[in-house]
DNA sequence: ATGGTAGATAGC
DNA sequence: GAATGCTATCTACCAT
């Protein structure tokens, strides 16, 4: 079964109609989609001409039926339709609630939108059709917002996305839940020692294990399917940054390596297949050299040099050759505190409590003064943001990212590292999801398939005889999509083929 | 009993 | 003048 996305576009009748977007699902070649009331169509043409004749905008959304069926059957999550991912948007942008979490569709629907729409049980396809023409008189009333604030790149890409989101819910992956038990049980009886012998204060390795046993140890009863796979929810829509969050459980928070040897590990490939994990390298720096824009940084990259490392070695005189791991470590967290804002004080708290290093107040500033001269592009961006609610006459200001994605500050409640974070933060999701999407189409022709994806991380599963191979696409396509937002900076990928997700 | 928030801790 | 950011989940606690 193949999925692909449509942009229906038709340019020789003038400017397209906004945010017309249609998911066309192909099933065994035979396509189908379904607008709102009753235009059930069964081809790409049929879809055009309905379109075409009608004056925007439109749903927007089409599964095939099968799809939908099994989606209902399992309870999942219904398909969600434009009007929804339109207030989301704008939410953000303009001010208002935000839906977050499990649950911040039906909550949106119910509580802003006052309908009640899309049930949590969607079982038969006409209940689709009757609140997709529900969405339809909302999008018509929400619909020149999005264009008078430049939402529309946003709000079609996050359309495209969907079929890939959708299909990394439906497959899950395989979980080993008998290798889990066992880890739960040392889990247990480390916390029962721990306990007996050391009632008192709680020491940080208890608290952990009180965490890992509290949060995770009844993931394997239950999230894993009678097919041995583990599903989540994935949530494109619900952050302000665009990345996106995940719940039931949260696999963007599953304990690496360093805090719970083990647990990773129960993340395997199917039987016959290797996992593709495959991350960015520094990709938030990258990014924040292309949007403050800073030429000092990015030609850190281009020169192909490490950023940290280059950090270290301002700081403390040395070559760049000889700084330790320590050393780059430190580094590491002054140039992501520094690009977004920390001030001196903390970075004073941070090197003593992480560290042991002690800086008086003038060596603290010392080194902020050092990163922002070193990257004067980077210094110059803080001082155009941190002007921007002094130069308005409006109550309200924004940030945007490269497609356009905005968050909406009231002026009182303006949070210079919050402005900072946003276009970077939400820049490099952006640039993410658009390498989702070229995989989402590319992959199934390698016979492999995208699993999850972490904030900058990818993992996708491949029959063991051509893994390289698809390993390789990965690298590129990731790279395609970042390289989309980013034009000016190189973007590097790591990846590796693994049998599981603690191998990586 | 139910519901909301704060803080700690898991991830990026 | 100063200011790292975005999340989810669990426990403890307080208010209704």
């Amino acid at each position: 079964m193949g999925v692909r996305s449509a942009h229906v576009e038709d340019a020789a009748a003038g400017p397209p109609p906004l945010a017309v977007v249609c998911v066309v699902a192909l099933l065994e070649g035979e396509p189908h989609a379904w607008l709102f009331e009753d235009a059930a169509l069964t081809s790409l043409e049929e879809l055009q001409t309905a379109w075409s004749g009608s004056d925007g905008p439109y749903v927007v959304f089409g599964h095939a039926q099968a799809e939908l069926r099994g989606m209902a059957a399992r309870s999942w999550e219904p398909p969600r339709v434009g009007c929804v991912m339109t207030a989301q948007i704008l939410l953000a942008a303009e001010g208002g609630p935000r839906f977050r979490g499990r649950g911040w569709l039906e909550q949106l629907a119910a509580e802003l939108l006052d309908v009640e729409l899309l049930s949590p049980m969607c079982t038969e396809f006409d209940a689709l059709a009757r609140e997709a023409s529900v969405s339809l008189e909302l999008m018509r009333r929400m619909t020149p917002q999005l264009r008078r604030a430049g939402l529309v790149p946003t709000f079609e890409m996050e359309c495209s996305l969907l079929p890939s989101v959708l299909d990394m819910e439906r497959r899950g992956i395989r979980f080993d839940r008998e290798a889990f038990t066992v880890l739960v049980r040392g889990w247990q009886e480390a916390h029962d020692e721990l306990t007996l012998a050391d009632a008192e204060d709680a020491p940080p390795r208890l608290r952990r294990l009180k965490k890992l046993l509290s949060t995770y140890a009844h993931w394997g009863d239950t999230f894993v399917g009678d097919d041995g796979r583990i599903r989540c929810h994935l949530h494109p829509m619900t952050t302000d940054s665009g990345r996106f969050s995940c719940t039931d459980p949260n696999l963007q928070q599953v304990p690496s390596t360093h805090t719970a040897p083990g647990f990773r590990a129960c993340f395997r490939a199917s039987p016959g297949h290797r996992l593709i994990v495959a991350d960015y390298a520094q990709v938030e720096l990258r990014v924040a050299a292309q949007v403050a824009p800073c030429d000092a940084m990015r030609r850190v990259f281009v020169e192909g040099r490490d950023p940290h490392r280059t950090t270290a070695a301002t700081l403390t005189g040395k070559s760049e050759h000889d700084i330790t791991d320590r050393e780059r470590k430190l580094a590491k967290a002054i140039n992501f505190g520094f690009l977004f804002g920390m001030g001196p004080r903390r970075f004073q708290s941070y090197a003593e409590a992480s560290y042991g290093l002690e800086l008086d107040p003038a060596q603290a500033r010392e080194a902020r003064d050092a990163f922002l001269r070193t990257y004067p592009g980077v210094h110059a961006w803080h001082q155009r943001t941190a002007a921007l609610p002094r130069d308005t006459n409006d109550e309200r200001v924004h940030v945007a990212t490269r497609l356009g994605r905005r968050r909406g500050f009231d002026i009182a409640d303006f949070s210079f590292t919050t402005a900072l974070n946003i276009p970077v933060q939400g820049t490099a999701a952006e640039g993410f999801k658009l390498a989702m999407m070229r995989l989402h189409t590319r992959l199934p022709a390698l016979e492999a398939r995208g699993l999850l994806c972490v904030h900058d991380e990818y993992i996708a599963e491949a029959p063991a005889a051509h893994a390289e191979q698809v390993r390789e696409r990965v690298v590129e396509e990731m790279t395609a999509g970042m390289r989309a937002v980013t034009p000016d900076v190189p973007i590097e990928v790591e990846a590796t083929v693994c049998d599981n997700w603690e191998e990586a």
